[in-house]
DNA sequence: CACCTAAACTAACAGTGTTCACTTAGTATG
DNA sequence: CATACTAAGTGAACACTGTTAGTTTAGGTG
């Protein structure tokens, strides 16, 4: 069959085409993904490198749909909220994809810059280098955990006793509304957190 | 071959040797499992339903490793925190077992027993069901965050331009003290949140 | 003793990511 | 213009994966 006269596939239409798979709820994999392109499965290799290659593609594009505003007015606690925020609607509208992202080191430039604006916006309140390592990993990591909990089939919390623990989550009609509004609790627990240790150190250090 | 006189295998010692393999890097499937057992694969299913059942399995050994004492002295804040630390200290123990967790529901009553504790505890506090749910969400979005980023492969964190990201990682030698500093330091933002807003309501409500 | 279950085995199925060798279309060069 | 080289498709194949089926044998029970 030989080149075909005008390209069937390129990255991009590869790209979006995984996500739409994997946004589905199909089962995501290389035969899969060419088969919905009508193309055989190794032709995929002459424009993506591996699996993992296409994944971490896959997160360009969401976070392409969902851009850092550059500027962002306010304070520096505006600004990590924005960013958090951001990062967290581009998960939220693909959980499916989320799962897949763990364990795929991050080399996408938009997402990279992502972290560099969140590190300036600390750096900017005041925090020193280690403090800003530690608060970009606390942020991260609560972002990341909320946002595979909504890809994740969801819990049984199975609480025999019907306890606490089932008053609660019966209490929650719908997950995605549980888990947004963990989100938005949790990220004020975490900027007024910051908040504190900032106006803790400010008043003894100078002193 | 037939039945052997005395039986090779357990269920104990299938989740164990699981346990080690996965804690020693190596790539982990029923096949090799069954191989370090000196065994053929298809006999570890007259022990375990599937792989899925077996990282359930695994996920109650690590409980089990970890236990949360049934009687913590104390504040609610401070059994809050003594389970918090202690599902922490399990991931922590075990960090290659956290991807495979992920996806697979919580069965293990163990583990479902540690969820109830926390309810409860919050419960007592004073927080009403949904509240509950909420929190409940958050801390356990956090303590999983943080344990993948524990498994996964060190971020890159290529910055070009050594900005203040690439400052920040490297004023940490040690990504898992890093990851020790930020475990506490978001559980004490998560704490000292949640007492505000508890003691914001008491303020407001009887008034 | 007969029967049934438990626990091992080998063989096999369907699916995975990926590589190889091959064909053909387009492009650049002597 | 012919010749080389690369790009982009193809089917076949490799080394895996989780899992099931069918077979064999040991242990326990009527």
């Amino acid at each position: 069959m030989g080149r075909p006269l005008t390209p069937l596939l390129s990255v991009e239409l590869i790209a979006e085409t995984a996500l739409g798979i994997i946004d589905s709820g199909e089962p995501f994999s290389m035969r899969r993904l060419a088969k919905r392109l009508g193309v055989s499965a190794p032709a995929l290799y002459n424009h993506v490198d591996s699996k993992e290659a296409l994944v971490e593609l896959i997160r360009g594009v969401m976070a392409a749909e969902h851009p850092v505003p550059s500027e962002v007015p306010g304070t520096w606690v505006d600004r990590v909220a924005v960013i958090a925020r951001a990062q967290r609607a581009a998960y939220s509208a693909h959980p499916n994809v989320v799962p897949l992202l763990i364990g795929v080191p991050i080399a996408e430039p938009a997402v990279l810059e992502i972290y560099r604006e969140l590190a300036l916006a600390l750096t900017s309140a005041g925090f020193d280098d280690a403090e800003v390592g530690v608060l970009l990993e606390v942020i991260d990591s609560f972002a990341i955990g909320n946002a595979l909990e909504r890809g994740a089939p969801q819990h049984v919390w199975v609480d025999p006793a019907d306890g606490a623990l089932s008053r609660a989550m019966r209490s929650w009609r719908d997950p995605k509304a549980l888990l947004d509004e963990a989100f938005e609790t949790g990220l004020e627990f975490i900027l007024s957190g910051m908040q504190t240790r900032l106006s803790n150190r400010k008043g003894t250090s100078p002193a």
